[in-house]
DNA sequence: CATGAATGAGACTTCATTCAT
DNA sequence: AATGAATGAAGTCTCATTCAT
């Protein structure tokens, strides 16, 4: 007779514990969105992870190493979800419609830039050039897909590049919030047509 | 720590000039904002001002205190220069424009919520506050001109919240550089109007 | 016609101000009994007084020296304040009964030994002798009144210095409290009678 | 901080016999009781260790957290060894005596409530707790045997707290020295008997 | 694969003291 | 007589990193 309480066959996914090294990607990616570069430890990773430092250091040598991983995981994902969306064979203002919703759901918002900056000197310059080319591949998805609106007619032509700039800049009005941390416009939905709509405005002639 | 042999006690009043609250404050604000809170050392803006970490503490008795103060300061110094522009009695969209070409001529450029993250744990709830109100300050002026603009039917009647931070966020795409530090637009002049153009056209019905 | 408001005659001892030197030692020996020597900054004492540093540095050239006049004032007066308890004619027992009550009532309770060693290192060894003799003068004090009272008869003759210093030692069972705070005995009274009899019995053959 | 050249990292486990943990518990307890709280910095600590700072905080996260380890365990040897002293069956007056002996040779002597005073203020209310606790159960330690003589009728009944801090408190006197550091007499034996004598009487009736 | 132990460098902060005015 | 400004030294604590096991 079976003495386990194992039930046959393969188990659940989640049963199946996930290697370390995505445990410690996840959440570093997790903790450097919330708190910065220079305010998360590598203790802080470990902690959160339940494994001691010297686990972290085994799969990342160094925090900027980790860090880059990080970003650049989580750019990918966000190029994945981005592409996803503007593969719907709709019109462009209906996907950047909910790209923008989708965005203003979302916990956190970062300004890439200033971001990385905290984290810049400790980068090596292989390093910077694989956040870099991450962080152009997010934009691309997005320059390409107006592109192709242009090229179909749905906007006028213009300078893509900028168009997908503007529309990234305009996009974190949704995240404002003033000293009470009241939004400008409190409904989601009412608050990404003005953002769309604005941009739409914007882009024609 | 200095290293030089400067004695003890008060210099001669002479061999200085500007009050010593000041040059620090200065510094500070220049070192905070290349750098971040957490990259700048209550040492690393001694040496700046050529005096010892002890004279800094001196004057201010915490980094934040520091902080905050030349936050504060600097956005002061924005929000006079902003109204001295917007002073002048000719078309919002001019005054506009001249206000990101000085943008644009200026050498930083910083997220000031992300900024500001970088700092929120070590400061108190009154330093937030301080810096809160200056910064609400900052978005007044502009969001004062702009509803100045739609009584006088400049543009048309809206939400002047938004539209401030449309304004202050599309500036922003003016800054953006690629992996090889290129502009979307090189010359400042045209990208200048490109930015003014894009956000008056969105402002338009 | 007198116009000012003043009254006729010496002002009030109040209204004349007390020298600045006797402010800053009075506070001082108030902060060094509350907190030690090593709590106490010269800041400190500069704030306690409403004068700056600099003022305090004026009088006492070190903190040490400070520290050893405040010390040896309060020993002084610690001093007078016993003797003349003990010049009054009544049997020792009485009078050192009216000894411990004061003791008790007082606020601060201080283990001088360990009180001053925490200055130790920065006293000289002129400061050491000044309060060390001022310690001694102290313990004279009772010990002549015992001394008395053995040539008197009162209590038998013996070690007069063991004596003194067993009296001074329970004397502070009356300051002990426990976790709580509690004493060991709650009033004053009781817990006087108690102490002095224990002496009183421990002195008898 | 060390200057030598000891590598990074955990050195060869062979060369190192005690626990580094206990190294620095029994050295903190050394220099704290030697110097105080204040005079006392985890550098010394760390130095006389021959670890570096760091080693120092790798096991005891704050200075506070080693003042209170150490003294709570330096009371527990001091409790059991007068546990060890007083369980010996003979007359409670042979005992003390024992203990008083034992005192006068040992190099330290404190007073606890002033000595604790000094890292007061640092100390957490937790940390005040496992001290004032440890206290607590040193000081029963002689207080059941007080009750217990009291109830074989070797001494009479009375307070038996106010019994061992007088006992404590004469203890005392023997630790006593005068400005040319001479005790009051000169042989351990003589004064352990005049003190345990003095106690004895005092406890009478 | 994972970890416990250790370290060096550097961060913020305090403070007694000095000196020109 | 009093003070504001400045400093050097030291103290507590953090953290990325290393290494033997």
């Amino acid at each position: 007779m079976r003495q386990t309480n194992r039930p046959l066959g393969r188990p659940h996914m989640s049963d199946r514990k996930k290697p370390t090294k995505e445990i410690i990607l996840e959440n570093a990616v997790k903790l450097f969105l919330k708190r910065g570069y220079q305010l998360v430890s590598m203790d802080d990773v470990a902690k959160e992870c339940d494994v001691t430092k010297a686990t972290v250091y085994y799969y990342y040598s160094t925090k900027a190493e980790l860090f880059t991983d990080a970003m650049v995981q989580m750019m990918i994902r966000i190029s994945d979800r981005i592409k996803k969306i503007l593969s719907i064979d709709r019109p462009l203002k209906d996907n950047l419609l909910e790209i923008v919703k989708i965005h203003l759901r979302a916990t956190f918002d970062i300004d890439l830039k200033t971001f990385i900056k905290d984290a810049k000197i400790s980068l090596t310059d292989e390093q910077m050039i694989q956040m870099n080319y991450a962080e152009e591949k997010m934009y691309e998805v997005i320059e390409n897909a107006i592109e192709n609106a242009m090229n179909k007619g749905e906007i006028p032509q213009g300078n893509s590049k900028f168009a997908t700039h503007a529309f990234l800049a305009i996009l974190k009005v949704g995240n404002f919030r003033d000293m009470n941390n009241q939004s400008i416009i409190n409904s989601i939905d009412e608050m990404a047509n003005e953002i769309v709509n604005f941009f739409w405005r914007g882009m024609k002639v």
